[in-house]
DNA sequence: TCTACGATAGAACGACGTTCGATAAATGTG
DNA sequence: CACATTTATCGAACGTCGTTCTATCGTAGA
């Protein structure tokens, strides 16, 4: 009922007296639990440990779990924008497209909860809303509509925030082990496919070879060319091969 | 330890006492907890008392919440296939793949949490893999290699469970009520972008229109038009249009 | 009848997100 | 200076969840 009206400043952090909180250093803290740990080790109780305090603290700079995995993606993506920033501009707005969307992309695999609450809030994801922005501005060099630059942003983020998540998911427990590697997880699929009546299963054979022990950016990166061919065709660019 | 090694078998539900259960049954009443209040709302108590057992009862036909998800998933799957095995081959096998893409979108949109688990566990959901190499087998009327089919029908099924997930995801609350409608929803954030500086936020700017009031399926097909079109190209079919 | 197994049931455990009231320090006000 | 208000902290407590455990019952085979 006495949600807070008012938060501390983003900009210094006040006089402290116990231990040197903020909203920035406990979204610091979350982001290292996550990294060292993996998404089930970001717990109230985890992240109040790791910053000295009471679980009750935290909720003083964030009403929810939702929240701070909101703001806390909102963090994270301020490098990502930095990075996109950096970016040179080539002729092709296209290619431009490819670079942003590649970097985001790295830094989903890295973090998979980034997919989660990518673009979830915008009121409270500001380096989101920069981010998409970014992307938008390249289709605004080609001859579009605005309705076709709107689809076009939204498929492209569809497939890096889509495809990011689905290889993300972390495997039954026995890949991040050790004691199984990734490729021997691809292999067990790989031979019970293989052991698939050929009659009913034909794409299935055709197609075990290239995933088994296939690389999750090349599936990335070629989803994300056909996405772009499209839009290429689209803006009636002569498509560059 | 002691992890049941048969389970009841699949066709007839065999010799019952008290209550008439199978993995059918827990299947089923596990949907329509999901169909009726949501996500939240499948739990293993809910789920016991709607089939008049205790919680201890279902770990005999599935040995973690995981599991159920990946079953259920199938379970619902079947339908999906069954829609898809109906429609006709046309002339063009990328016509056949929206059609496709589309009857797997709508189930998706209509039960969110499939996306989080489609694919997941091949061993577990036929269902999903005969989808798969539904989808596949118009690829092989393509003129393509096998990496290409493979990257294809990955990138098709990307675009429709990523852009599903994403649509499928319930607003915080309000719409669900029927306190505030998706519309005014959608309003509310396009009227924060019309706020922001039209000089730091063009391409924002030049959308927020298409965006206010925006069909989600009119999202997603723009997005597979230019996935297939990406496609078509890559297959040498001249573009349609 | 005894034994083994298929199947059920619910209490108990530990972990979680969240709420709450009791504070204490900081700040403002006369 | 005194004193009220705001800002901020803390940890116990609540309710719910997935999961485990043990006891039990019905059935079938010996």
């Amino acid at each position: 009922m006495t949600r807070p009206r008012t938060r501390p400043a983003d900009r210094p952090s006040p006089g402290r007296h116990r231990a040197s909180h903020s909203l920035e250093a406990v979204l610091t803290a979350a982001v290292g639990l996550l990294d060292e740990a993996g998404e089930s080790a970001l717990t109230f109780r985890a992240l109040a440990a790791r910053l000295g305090t009471g679980v009750g603290s935290i909720y003083w700079y964030v009403a929810s779990k939702d929240e701070l995995y909101d703001r806390a993606t909102d963090h994270v993506l301020g490098a990502v924008l930095a990075t996109v920033e950096g970016l040179p501009d080539s002729d092709d707005p296209i290619d431009d497209l490819r670079g942003m969307a590649v970097t985001l992309f790295d830094a989903i695999v890295d973090r998979p909860w980034l997919a989660t609450y990518f673009m979830r809030n915008t009121d409270v994801q500001e380096n989101s809303l920069r981010l998409y922005e970014k992307l938008g501005q390249q289709t605004l060099r080609l001859d579009l509509t605005p309705r076709q630059r709107f689809h076009a942003v939204s498929a492209i983020v569809g497939v890096v925030v889509g495809t990011a998540a689905d290889l993300g998911q972390e495997p039954p427990e026995e890949v991040l082990d050790g004691t199984v590697g990734r490729d021997e997880f691809l292999g067990r699929y790989a031979r019970a496919w293989r052991a698939l009546d050929p009659e009913e299963f034909p794409f299935v054979h055709e197609i075990v070879d290239e995933f088994d022990g296939h690389e999750d950016k090349d599936q990335f990166l070629a989803g994300l060319e056909l996405t772009l061919a499209g839009l290429r065709l689209q803006a009636g660019v002569p498509p560059a091969l």
